[in-house]
DNA sequence: CCAGATAAGTCAACATTACTGTCTTAAATC
DNA sequence: GATTTAAGACAGTAATGTTGACTTATCTGG
């Protein structure tokens, strides 16, 4: 990637930049070159598209959509999250929680307790159905993903993680870093 | 990844398996194990909505969405791409496009050629306009992938190429791989 | 202790992006 | 010439997101 060599669109002129893997600043605009940013654009969409619909013909047997699995996702990895917290993760409005919310209590998929310390938070877990439904969910990922990771091997993952944890913004990072500590070098 | 090492969840009973990066055929269902795959569905989350997120206060000043960027993007990487084969990658319905395409044309961002070997296809381009607002875009997802790209290093951008490849369709992989066959080895 | 801030929930209205099914037109192909 | 194909269009619906205003219960600081 780094290694200078032909470039596929010659038209494309920019200088020739090192990329430093320590930290150095280097605030070229030209990297990565366009030919390596459009295949970027192009892995993205295609790896979520096909990553989330994995999920997909388990939900709409259910009739569900992609919304209530990420928040199953979500409540299951931090069992007694608060709604505040919730939607800062997701980073939508309360109105479009609460619509996806709603139907997965009403559903049996999620309890909601009132915090212990503060009585006005409604802490949520997934019931034993919810915990089985996202278990179901997972699986169907992870029947995805398998696959790709072990034809990667275990180097390229290293650095799939380290992409990608460098693509989000600084909240979703610190998020990710409390949830597995080990990522924060790629593990 | 592939060390055994701690497990987080150590609830989570599985056997120990290493990943073949050769090929050899290995459909252990517990692979990745359950704290790595969570982990993977936290990044894909958050690093395809940061991505995206990048083009949207762009697009929100011309009232345009992500499809409208979808479909410039893949116009201009594909210049005279049929509808038909649009649809084909987009996977959307000819209505969804449709909705998009018309406002991309009104506002002069796309414009169409009858086929000249086949008179009955519209050939998709974008026009100046488009390729400018197309580059806009562009730019503004390199701003956030850049730093990602620099700081993960050229070895880990290898692997983030090698998994996503690896988690698309057979169908999406084989549009990648035409687009840039140097990706099929990661480079 | 009370005033103001905060957590959660709700109502109403609306936008975007997807879907379905049905139909037309023009051009290609058998 | 009959059938298929590429494109476009119409009508209706659904999922998911948005904004703004408002209520209720509870916590916290002065």
């Amino acid at each position: 990637m780094s290694e200078p060599k032909a470039e596929l669109h010659p038209s494309s002129a920019r200088a020739r930049v090192e990329p430093d893997q320590d930290g150095m600043a280097d605030d070229n605009p030209m990297f990565p070159p366009d030919a390596e940013m459009r295949m970027a654009q192009d892995l993205m969409f295609f790896a979520y598209r096909d990553f989330t619909n994995a999920a997909d013909v388990i939900l709409e047997e259910l009739g569900l959509g992609r919304a209530h699995h990420r928040a199953l996702h979500f409540i299951g990895r931090n069992p007694g999250i608060t709604v505040s917290d919730l939607l800062g993760i997701l980073r939508i409005t309360k109105q479009s929680l609460a619509r996806v919310l709603n139907v997965l209590m009403e559903q049996g998929y999620v309890a909601q307790a009132p915090g212990r310390s503060d009585r006005r938070q409604r802490l949520l877990t997934l019931t034993q159905a919810g915990a089985a439904l996202e278990r179901r969910l997972f699986e169907s990922q992870r029947e995805r993903l398998g696959p790709a990771y072990r034809r990667a091997g275990s180097t390229a993952v290293d650095g799939f993680r380290r992409v990608l944890r460098g693509i989000m913004d600084d909240a979703a990072r610190a998020y990710v870093d409390e949830a597995d500590p080990n990522s924060r070098t790629g593990r």
